[in-house]
DNA sequence: TGCAAAATGAAAATGGTTGTCAAAATCGAC
DNA sequence: GTCGATTTTGACAACCATTTTCATTTTGCA
């Protein structure tokens, strides 16, 4: 009963960066395959509820996805041109959110912190914003 | 030509929280205000851009704001029961981005950070998750 | 005062996402 | 293998925050 979302996994694994819904949608029917953007939908969302795919997201409200290399916390370094990701470690920024929490009276810590910049390859391209 | 923007403003600095652009409206046409939902959306963006307020998205993809307090650059503590907000400062933070950034070759680096919690206040309340 | 430019807001359009529901695939028991 | 029950699927409609449109009102300024 998981042939779709695996296919949808792995779709998204072969991706740089995140990717949306509709993208993985467009994608997988333009390589053949035979599946609704209900079912997509579906997938992302139980891939993302088990904690398989990470989710943000965009600045124009759109949820996007991504295959972790790890299963650990982690945080993301994202190309805000081409949108290729590096999964990054922060164990200072961990422990500086747990502490500003705490001080504040706050329990039950969580945070989001994601790091957008432009990558290489992208600067050398072209330079205006 | 601002006299709309002020007031939306002002009924954002009124606010504790985090506030969305159709809380901001429902509670400035409760007070009486004559002013439609367009506008408000419009003055909230102004506001925005201009940096006067801050803007995140909620988990469910709407937009919410909020008066800040300081103009400098700050990351926020929010309570995710009753919406809470303190004002943080992460210098460690915002070098650590810095260099993880510029250690991946990426330039122009922006970073987005938020903590939640659950405040003092709340978790007397009601413990359940 | 007069008029051009900007602001306003009601209503319609947009678009990502979710709900509905009937058809199809899958499973388990026999 | 077969049959009915359960789950999965997906076309389509519904949702809803946000944006666009556009006609009207207000404002800025000579």
């Amino acid at each position: 009963m998981t042939t779709r979302r695996d296919a949808v996994h792995d779709t998204l694994r072969q991706s740089e960066g995140f990717r949306s819904a509709q993208d993985v949608y467009a994608e997988m029917r333009q390589h053949g395959a035979k599946i609704g953007l209900t079912t997509v939908y579906r997938a992302l969302q139980a891939l993302a509820d088990g904690g398989h795919v990470d989710v943000l997201r965009t600045d124009d409200g759109e949820s996007v996805y991504r295959a972790c290399e790890t299963g650990e916390h982690h945080h993301h370094l994202v190309c805000r041109r081409c949108g290729r990701t590096v999964e990054v470690a922060g164990p200072a920024v961990e422990r500086w959110a747990e502490t500003v929490g705490t001080e504040h009276g706050f329990t039950e810590i969580t945070h989001t912190v994601e790091v957008f910049g432009t990558c290489s390859s992208c600067s050398r391209v072209a330079r205006p914003a």
